[in-house]
DNA sequence: GCCAACGTTGGC
DNA sequence: GCCAACGTTGGC
């Protein structure tokens, strides 16, 4: 069985790795991007390893390693009036509520968190979505051999 | 806080 | 279906 690898992006102030770390297990709410949702909808799987990155944070970067372990499926606080992630078109939608959450649980905190700083500068990651500039898109695919690079670099001396 | 980039909305 | 206006993201 072969995995893919995703690029999550949360705000730390909203949500961190050290949350993750608290609850074990979190569903991926309020994303609100079509893009992003068919991602999680169609392609993101049970067993699936994810880099858990801070944004909207100084520095930004990859803090650790998070795993899927409930595939795509209604995401209800798009139906809640007084949830921060309330849509009010998603009840009214054609086919329903059509934002999709994923369950995540804790695999690891980085011994040092990676900088998108550290991640621009190195080589091997030239073709990285999130070092693009303008890349907005909260959910993101990572190749395999970027994923190993990323995750050495978390566990790097020096 | 600024603002470039990008997605969405809505008038036409 | 075009595209200007607007809102959001997210690095800086």
């Amino acid at each position: 069985m072969h995995h893919r690898h995703w690029l999550f992006k949360s705000e730390p102030d909203v949500y961190s790795i050290d949350d993750l770390q608290r609850d074990g297990v979190t569903a991926w709410e309020g994303v609100r991007n079509y893009q992003a949702r068919n991602f999680l909808r169609d392609d993101c799987a049970v067993g699936d390893l994810v880099l858990f990155y801070h944004s909207s944070t100084d520095p930004a970067g990859v803090a650790g390693v998070a795993k899927i372990v409930k595939a795509g499926y209604p995401d209800a606080t798009a139906l809640k009036k007084k949830d921060p992630h309330y849509d009010p078109k998603a009840s009214k939608a054609d086919g329903g509520n059509p934002w999709v959450t994923v369950d995540l649980t804790f695999v690891q905190k980085f011994p040092r968190f990676v900088t998108l700083e550290a991640l621009k500068a190195e080589p091997r990651l030239k073709d990285l979505l999130v070092i693009k500039r303008g890349q907005r898109l909260s959910i993101q695919p990572v190749s395999d051999a970027d994923f190993q690079v990323i995750v050495k670099m978390g566990h790097r001396k020096g």
